[in-house]
RNA sequence: CGCGGGAUGGAGCAGCCCGGUAGCUCGUCAGGCUCAUAACCUGAAGGUCGUCAGUUCAAAUCUGGCUCCCGCAA
């Protein structure tokens, strides 16, 4: 069970391990993208290409989807970033129970956004955890945690694969190995990461230049932190750190380098609007900034 | 039919509203200057202006269709 492109490389993972999947569920096709029209889900739309059915139901609560799901006569439900609750009657029919890979080092940052907010909170490591699915919120018992560093240049886009890449293996092991009970999530450190809101995602240059930093890299390349220069709306998704200073808000060179507080954060990889995303040179040679533009 | 921007030498852009010699920054190549350089100077190559059709004496520029790319919103 499972939505975004996190859940299809796991469930890959799992194809490749030899595992038997007698069904996939997903989140029904919605309108979305350009044009508003109806699209498959990333897993949907690859199990659906090698032949797997695909189930998409709004809700599970209903006694018809429980009774539906129990006649699979599942083994073991993997959900991964699936994005509905799972009632008692779905976490218990699978006889050896449900797992969950969640892109966090539990018990911080359960909930939807956990890659984000690692990034944006300025953690230096996170990773991923296998654990055993209960009623509550990312609160079950753990199997497995991975853990991996994170540095000023993570991007969001970075650490999801990377992510990827390791929870679908973790969850490999853990399934090729017997299982147990896991190990219970301590009460401490619990912290939840919220959904990004788009709100958050204009860039804040009064702040200081290191909570610039990761913000802009904890929300590259999607939805992206953006600013305004001269009435043009341009989103940063990648910068440095520069021991520079100035006012707030302006560009203090002609190398897109912009003052925060206390300091100042140089632009490597930036899009404006309509176009697509370039390098600072490159964008450099088309968009005139002079020193002294504010950005806001 | 959710709203909108774009397609111009290798790269990023301007020109389009007010049709009539293809421009800018960078890159490439050649030469010069220099102890030397990604610096500086000079010169050169390179474009059927996305595609199809229409209007016109004349279309990058106006009109309509098509293809592809992207931002917003979800």
């Amino acid at each position: 069970m499972g939505t975004p492109v996190f859940s299809m490389t796991v469930l890959k993972a799992l194809i490749a391990a030899g595992h038997e999947v007698a069904c996939v569920y997903a989140q029904p096709p919605r309108p979305a993208g350009r044009g508003m029209t109806r699209k498959a889900t990333p897993v949907h739309a690859f199990a659906e290409s090698i032949g797997i059915e695909v189930r998409t139901p709004v809700s599970l609560k209903s006694l018809e989807e429980q009774a539906r799901f129990a006649s699979l006569k599942p083994e073991a439900a993997i959900v991964v970033a699936y994005g509905l609750l799972l009632p008692e009657a779905i976490l218990a029919a699978p006889t050896h129970g449900c797992f969950n890979v969640h892109a966090s080092l539990l018990p911080r940052w359960r909930g939807a956004a956990p890659i984000q907010r690692a990034i944006m909170a300025g953690d230096v490591e996170t990773g991923v955890t296998i654990m055993r699915m209960n009623a509550g919120l990312d609160t079950g018992p753990m199997l497995l945690k991975i853990a991996i560093a994170i540095d000023d240049g993570t991007t969001a886009a970075a650490l999801h694969d990377q992510l990827a890449v390791i929870g679908a293996k973790a969850m490999a092991d853990v399934l090729a190995a017997p299982l147990h009970a896991g190990e219970m999530q301590s009460e401490d450190g619990v912290t939840y990461a919220r959904k990004i809101d788009k709100a958050e995602s204009r860039i804040d240059f009064s702040k200081p230049a290191q909570h610039v930093i990761r913000l802009i890299h904890g929300l590259s390349p999607f939805p992206g932190a953006w600013m305004l220069v001269n009435g043009v709306r341009i989103k940063v998704l990648r910068c440095e750190r520069v021991d520079a200073g100035g006012v707030a808000g302006r560009f203090i060179d002609d190398a897109l380098t912009i003052a925060c507080d206390g300091g100042a954060i140089r632009c490597l990889e930036l899009q404006r609007d309509g176009k697509a995303a370039m390098t600072a040179e490159v964008f450099s040679r088309g968009f005139a900034i002079p020193i002294g533009t504010r950005a806001s």
